[in-house]
DNA sequence: GCGAACTTTCGGAAATTTCTGAACACTAAT
DNA sequence: ATTAGTGTTCAGAAATTTCCGAAAGTTCGC
């Protein structure tokens, strides 16, 4: 079977799927590339050939992977180009992102709560919000947390 | 202090969290009005209204809110309008979508596993992400059980 | 059945997002 | 200092998403 051919396809398929997770749509092909190569790491040109597009979209594409901790440059002893690879906590760290939507709703909710009066219908309903949210950001700390003590075992 | 007037404010912030967090814009902002408004139920013309939006984005809207189980259509008796609410478990309805996601991305993670060789350093990345999705499969279930018995009490 | 009230659908416009290509900036070796 | 290789930025093009408005469809009461 044509392994090669497949591996793109599973990586493309990924990508759409980073996609709806909420990455953009270069940011999550690039991942796929980091992914699915056999190098350790790989640069900045080696993506934008495999994925056929412009250097400056990969250049874009990496920004953000950087800022959001997916990646992370290597030094790059006697050599121009930049390394770059997936950081070993990465999933860890695309699914943390949701802590900081979760405040956002919580905070929202909160917002909300403090315009209405208690029996106001509204006041019910945004006060089940705020409890669910802040529900959420206790757990999501304490789930990791036993990822982590999992994958020490 | 203009309650209303702040109370609109924090529905339309709500909304782009919403947003941000994978709704369609206006599925969120019909979304907010449901949470915000002082009735137990609203109907299709009083939410464009009070979006200053057209009805027919607003039906395109609930569309897809009902079909993803976070309002449900009233009984509505001696009324030609359909009246519609907010149902009870919107929130953790909202939260498990994300298990379509988590599933998506197993599958894709264990393709790739599939065609990529023991020692291929990708087979060792993709097996760090299925391993990491598959936790997360396993203990999404088990948070909204907790979630419901705290309900509960 | 017929008309009125309400809802849904859908083509196209508007707005937004995404990508490119080229100019500019930086680095390292000569 | 110059040059070649590489990275970044940004204005505009292309593609996609989003929204409106009008026409068609549905349901209810008469």
């Amino acid at each position: 079977m044509d392994d090669r051919k497949e591996q793109w396809q599973a990586a493309e398929r990924l990508a759409l799927a980073l996609t709806e997770g909420g990455l953009q749509r270069m940011a999550a092909r690039t991942l796929a590339v980091f992914l699915f190569t056999d190098q350790e790491t790989v640069t900045m040109g080696e993506i934008a050939d495999q994925l056929g597009v412009s250097v400056g979209s990969v250049s874009g594409a990496l920004k953000s992977l950087l800022s959001v901790g997916l990646l992370e440059r290597l030094p790059a002893p006697g050599s121009r180009r930049e390394h770059y690879r997936m950081r070993d906590d990465a999933w860890a760290t695309l699914f943390s992102t949701q802590n900081t939507l979760t405040q956002t709703m919580l905070h929202a909710a909160e917002t909300g709560i403090k315009t209405t009066a208690p029996q106001d219908p509204a006041h019910r309903r945004l006060t089940q919000m705020r409890d669910f949210y802040q529900f959420m950001l206790g757990e999501i700390p304490t789930l990791l947390h036993r990822w982590q003590q999992q994958q020490l075992g």
